[in-house]
This record gives structure tokens, C-alpha cells and sequence, in this order.
DNA sequence: CGAGCAGTTGAAAGAGCTCAAAACTAGTGG
DNA sequence: CCACTAGTTTTGAGCTCTTTCAACTGCTCG
């Protein structure tokens, strides 16, 4: 049920036949979300973390007036919210934007693992600092990217990832969610992500439509975005 | 050196006299900073860490075209790059704003630390899952505050990290950058930040001037700014 | 005393927002 | 099989916040 989690440790580092059973022993169960609900709430005491199996899930933060923002989209063999277990409680939600399997971890079993392997402890701290690298990116996007070159960003991040574990196709990756949910990971309106959109599929770059990304052209989607996939930590490639 | 770091740890985690002393011994030398100066490159193999001992730091983002984003913010006591222990190389700069004492870890006494202290482990996981609840929080200001919000969520932020270490002083606390530095963490123009600031002042909220910050009204601030410090981590008040 | 940087001000332009309505799509029930 | 509803996408038009560009002030420092 964790293979893709396991094959996105495999990426990034080296990882022994013991350490794999640990990992494995650590889930308790398996849990089935449906689209909006609530994986991890905010502000309140948790005992589990969660490993995403399946699906699509993202962290959100409020404010009191309503405005969301979703600071993290969360790809198939992601741990969630394996921050909840140093921190206690989140400062944000996880949330299910599509149907969701979810392995679930007891934090138990993670203190035991940094009580007796250093090594995966480390890898999963590593894990942990990844996640930070995406919202300083994101920040970076929010922060100096216009509409059009965060909107490609975010299908260039996207698709890294998602290859990594086998979900891209044809250049092609499924990303079943709306235009008013892209809005709230971009921190613009719904209605200019519409007409951005418009202009990436216009300039041939890339195509959202029925729940899927059409990458038409990686190299000028990534040029325009200014991708640069070194934030994602990805071990070097051989040649 | 490290006082102010020690106290940060204990203002939210029991540190026992074994750990003080480690923790301690693990400074290898104590370096000075001029402003500008790069503490951490990016992209770059690191063999240490830094903690700013006094002084302000960031780190910060380019796009190839210059516009820079600052990404965090750094006050004395904090680990400014503890994640490199376990990247090995940066996303981003760590650079000095004003002139910078900081005190040296070498990675192979954190190395050490994760082989033989996890409790101490867990509390400086602990500590780089803080950092990237605050990247949450800006990219909340980013994506969904307005110009006049984020800055005075800025000024709030600063207000309670600072008042940590014992920098604030009848509502005042140093903060030596100029505008333009301000707006590269506020992804806003210069111009903007210093049209904004007046519009705080002249509201009678905080003063930003000669290298302080007056907060005149720290209620009427955080209100403005849809403040909470929950996601600041610290321990609960006790009564 | 002049150079240079930080801060301030004004006017115009523009990116993105708001509001509102129309066009689609898909699911529901008669 | 066809209304009917609800949610999503699309379009239009006007508006606002923020940017851009440029000039000007004031301060510090060599």
C-alpha cells in the first residue's frame, strides 16, 4: 500500500532492508477519505500521522473572514503531516481534494523510530525540510511570480513530482480539482486563473481540462515559470 | 554565546543539564558578519550550521532576473540554517542584514547528536518544522493579506519572536533594514511598503523609524493583521 | 561639499479583482 | 428521456490596489 511512499524515500537516499520494514511496520491501518474532508484538523491534539496513498490532498490555513489559502498540495506517497508528530498540532488543515487512500502511522511508532534508527529519523527529518523547500518556493511564487508564471510553476512542481512515482503519462498527469482550488493555492481570484489558463493553453504551453494537465511543452512551460527543480532535492541523475 | 538559543528551546521544550551541554558543546567558534554578507550560499555542499547570536538575518530567493524574495526572517537565538544538516546543500541564501554574530555547529556534532540523543533530535525537529510554519503563515500573508495586513502581521510576528529573547523594551524592538528590504519579505514595491507604513502610523498602530519599531497599539495591530500566534508554537501561558 | 543611498511624493499605467450574468456539465428524479 | 438543479467554467465591464517611473528631499560619509 506504501509503494509509492517507499519509492519516493528510493529518490533521495539509500535505504535498507530493515529500514523498509520498519517503514512498513509502522502503518496501522488504511482509511478512505471523500473529496473536502477533513484528514488532519487544525489546532488540536493528534496521536497519528498520515502517509497519502492515493489521491489529493492539500494543507490549508483561514483567515477569520474566509479568504483560504492552501500552502502545500500533497501528491501520492507524500507524508502529510509527519510535522504533527514534533509539533502536537498543526497550524493549518489537511484536507482531501479528491477521493483519498490514507495509510495512517501512531506517533508511537514514529518516537520508536527515532529512539532506534538515527538513519531513518534523519531521512524523515529530511522529509520534513523538503516540505519547508516547497513553501519557500511557493513564497518565491507569491511573492514575485506573476499570475501567469505561478500558474506554470505550479504545473512544472507538479510534474516532477508526480513522475517521480510514476503518475505522469504521456506527459500528461491527472490533477482532478477545480479552477477556485488552483485560486486558493495561488492566491489569486477564479476567475483570473480562468483566463490565465486561457493564455497557457493559447501559447500551446499547457492544457487543465477534465481533471488533467496536458504538458504540451515542458521546456517553455518551464522557462517561463522559471522552474528550476533543484528545490525538490532530487538525487542527481546518472548519466 | 548561545543564551538566547537556549532560551528559545526552553520557551517551548524541557531541556535537561545533559542536553544544555551538549548543545553547548557543539558550537565550534563564534564568526562576525558584516551586512550583505552571505552566511549560507545556496546550492552549495554545507559541513555546518549557524545560530545567529545577535543581529538580523534572512533568507532569501532570486528568480534570474533579480527580483528577490525574502523568505524568513532570523532573530537572535535562532538555528538559521539547522535544515542543511540534513539537505546538505540550500534552496536559498542565508544572508546578514545588519552585522551578524554567529555561532558555528559542524554537521558531524549533529551527526552525533541524532545517534545518541533523540529527545534533543526531536526538539530540533521540532525546530525546522517551526520554520516552515511560518513559511505557511507567510504565504497565507502573500497569498490572501493585503498590503496593509501583511505588514502589520509582519510587525506582530517580530513583535512576539523578539520578545522571546528579551529584545523588546516598553513596546520597542530594533529592526535595522530599510524599506526596500522590508518589501522584498512583503513581495511589494518599495514605494508601496513606505505609503503603507505611513498609513499604519498615521492610524496610530506602529512606527517603523530609524532602525526600530514603535508598536503603539499591539491589540488594534494584531486585529488589523488577523494575528494569532498559534502557529509561533510556544508553550501554552500558565495561570 | 559633493556623492550616494534611503525615504518621500506625484501622476499615470497596469495587473488582477469584483460583480454579474451566461454557458456548460453532470447528476436527480419524475 | 427529459426537465430541473447545482456546481463549474467562461465572458464582460468597471474598478482598485499596487506598480512604475521620475523627481525631489534629507542624511551620512569621505
Amino acid at each position: 500500500m506504501i509503494e509509492r511512499h517507499l519509492q519516493k524515500l528510493r529518490a533521495r537516499h539509500d535505504i535498507s532492508d530493515e529500514e523498509e520494514a520498519v517503514v512498513r511496520a509502522s502503518v496501522s491501518e488504511i482509511r478512505r477519505y471523500r473529496p473536502d474532508e477533513t484528514i488532519a484538523p487544525s489546532h488540536t491534539p493528534l496521536g497519528v500521522s498520515n502517509i497519502l496513498v492515493s489521491g489529493l490532498a492539500c494543507r490549508a490555513k483561514d483567515l477569520a473572514d474566509g479568504r483560504r489559502q492552501i500552502t502545500e498540495l500533497q501528491t501520492p506517497g507524500d507524508y502529510m503531516d509527519l510535522h504533527s508528530f514534533t509539533l502536537k498540532q498543526l497550524d493549518h488543515e489537511v484536507i482531501a481534494l479528491t477521493a483519498c487512500d490514507v495509510a495512517i502511522i501512531p506517533h508511537p511508532r514514529l518516537l520508536e523510530i527515532t529512539e532506534r534508527h538515527p538513519h531513518l529519523t534523519r531521512i524523515y527529518w529530511f522529509g520534513t525540510n523538503l516540505d519547508a523547500a516547497i513553501h519557500r518556493e511557493w513564497v518565491l511564487s507569491l511573492g514575485r511570480r506573476s499570475a501567469l508564471e505561478s500558474l506554470a510553476h505550479l504545473f512544472c512542481e507538479l510534474y516532477v513530482r508526480l513522475d517521480l512515482v510514476g503518475l505522469v503519462l504521456d506527459s500528461r498527469y491527472p490533477l482532478d480539482i477545480t479552477q477556485a482550488q488552483l485560486a486558493e493555492c495561488l492566491g489569486m481570484t477564479p476567475v483570473h486563473v480562468n483566463r490565465t489558463l486561457q493564455q497557457l493553453r493559447s501559447e500551446g504551453l499547457v492544457e487543465f481540462r477534465d481533471g488533467w494537465v496536458a504538458v504540451h511543452n515542458f521546456a517553455r512551460l518551464s522557462e517561463t515559470a522559471q522552474f528550476d527543480p533543484a528545490y525538490l532535492y532530487l538525487k542527481p541523475r546518472r548519466r
